[in-house]
DNA sequence: TATGAATGAGTGTTCATTCAT
DNA sequence: TATGAATGAACACTCATTCAT
């Protein structure tokens, strides 16, 4: 009775079809009739599993935002208790390959284009917005930051998350992870070393593993 | 007989009208019908100067970006030879008040959505990527960065920019213009620090002043 | 086992739900789905009683019918030999209150509209209207009105109490079973005597309990 | 100029264009397109001047309303003042050939069946319900028919007038406008004089002329 | 120059029907 | 018997575009 779960799969299944439609016509041109034969699936389908076409972008816009938040929850348990390492975690994992497919930058490029005007996908990105910044906040001030300044900090942090990520997707060119992932971090160190806030021993580590890669990279690019 | 201009005119009241009808109902909503309307012409005007939607959006965003490279220009002459003066002065115009009404800021989201897939709007996008990316390289250059790294640190100020203005878009609560010049203005400076670069005598009269401003701002608040 | 028999249970079921349907979503609204929802099985259920949804509503019009008649006939066994009260009988019949509950009504009305255009209920209705027709001719042949006018007198009475059920159809306001009653008796009264034909005693009783009942309803208001 | 009335034409046009689409597929295979070919124009136009079907069908409803409204006014005028004349001109106004066409009687059957469920459609009915009604009610007033009476009498003409049509409908069979009138005015007649009244002069004028119609017409037939 | 009536292709959505289970 | 997932044609409606005036 393999009947239980097929409602779950084919929803992925549509949503899924959604960010690849969003990426190859445009969030304009990406209609029921390109979603379903994607998935191939009837148009009918989709109003059987999500009700209308709203419903479904919606989905397909909270399925992004809560992949990237298993990602961070995910990095953040393998980080331990450091709370540089902690930042690096969550940067990490916005930089995470899985998360920057020029299908998925392109998908979110889209999204934000919608949130000024509708409300459902303004609410999903305020929360991920809100959860991106206390995320951060939260591990300057453990970090000994002063509390009147640790949300500057994640400011300039997520500032910088998102800028990069946006450039990456109008720039269509893809994004450089572990350039992505040096930059912040470079950013963040001077921001806590102008407070006083010393490099602890797990930010070295993860600093000579990035800069190990690099060369890595180098060498066979 | 003030014939002559009257397309000039024409056109750029309808570009305006395009950028409030696109704050109005969002990209996707923003019928030629509502743009007209909003211009206060009939929709087949529309066709008359600018040919099609394509080219009308085209248009509107040329203007944007028109528009932001001309305070960018004004500022840069206003700045002086200081190569730290002239990073404000760009950082500056980028932060504008002009630049960063909502219906602006929610114009460009709108149109960053489409530049993946509209190959008008992405030409338009590299170049003022690019234009931004040069002008912050050379001011670095100037200011003693070793040219190895003057890309690095252009990218690192694009991406605090953009990623400002972005946010600012997102949260759908304007964007405080101060602030955000004095996030990008002392990331910059702590970039230039940790490479030896002194700052210079203007750099100082720049960060003076806008502390000045926002001890006001408090004030009034 | 009861087996036999379901599927009589399971047609009734299902016509209740369709004449149930129409009175909550008008005829247009009345989808498959929402019949078989209120009938409390799954669409596919009734493909597999009626074939389609036109021989469902074949079936539910003839339903109406088949109780209008059935009604017709126990009240002419019920009313005996006597014309004028078997006349009664049948105008009584068809303001039965089982007959002008609103649902019935407005599934009346509802197969009426489409009488013309479905082949399958346009024969209905002919069986229908003749039969009344026929019904009533008879009887105003047996009360000894002349065989040249017993055909205009069964379509005075006919047209009469097709017009009552309809403007009670169409006011909303239910229907004055007593009140429809007299209006067409009156009628038939003196429609029979202008041609001379007394009343005879079965009538005389019947016009009695008729006012009866009426004084008695104008009591309880 | 002959701009001016365009809409009124085109209006006119989509009106009688629904009526012969109701006659011709039924008023549920009544589509926006069968009504746009019949008119002669594309389907957006009904949108252009009616917003919606459901306008459009609005306003044929009571388009054939006002028709037999001004009939009825017409005919009132020329009646003069004799009461009995114009409960005469209401009812030939009611069976007026213009008014018994197949496709006017097809018309009305498909909305009274949509009455009960669209509430526009209802509100229109009504007025024509209770404007039939109140002007059938003061000539019996001025009739001399006690005033506790007067409604009774309306309500049996209308109900008459009504069913004859109604039956007339359904049987396909057109309208015989001749035995209609007759039929009516017959039973009008005969409640007057049970009532006391005196048949006026313009009434005996009147059936005079019924009369001689109706064996013109067995003569040619 | 300017209008707005007119077009018709394309959209999201509904729904009778089918069919594997 | 009974289910409800799946189909796809048909619908009302929108809108960029054209064109006579």
């Amino acid at each position: 009775m393999p009947r239980v779960g097929v409602s779950k799969i084919r929803r992925r299944q549509l949503i899924d079809a959604t960010i690849a439609a969003i990426h190859a016509h445009g969030y304009d041109d990406t209609t029921m009739a390109k979603i379903a034969k994607r998935a191939g699936m009837s148009p009918g389908l989709i109003a059987h599993y999500f009700g209308s076409k709203a419903e479904l972008l919606e989905a397909t816009m909270r399925a992004l935002l809560t992949d990237l938040q298993t990602l961070v929850a995910k990095r953040l348990g393998e980080a331990g208790e450091a709370p540089r390492a902690r930042l690096s975690a969550i940067v990490g994992a916005n930089f995470d390959e899985s998360q920057c497919a020029r299908e998925t930058v392109a998908a979110w490029l889209a999204f934000w284009g919608q949130v000024p005007h509708v409300p459902a996908l303004g609410r999903l990105q305020r929360i991920y917005s809100r959860r991106l910044h206390s995320n951060l906040k939260r591990e300057f001030g453990r970090l000994g930051v002063p509390s009147a300044q640790t949300g500057y900090l994640a400011e300039v942090t997520a500032s910088l998350i998102d800028g990069v990520w946006m450039r990456a997707g109008l720039s269509g060119g893809g994004l450089d992870t572990v350039a992505a992932r040096r930059l912040v971090g470079e950013t963040i160190d001077l921001h806590l070393a102008a407070r006083g806030v010393a490099r602890d021993a797990a930010a070295q580590v993860e600093a000579a593993q990035v800069e190990a890669a690099q060369r890595e990279k180098r060498k066979t690019a």
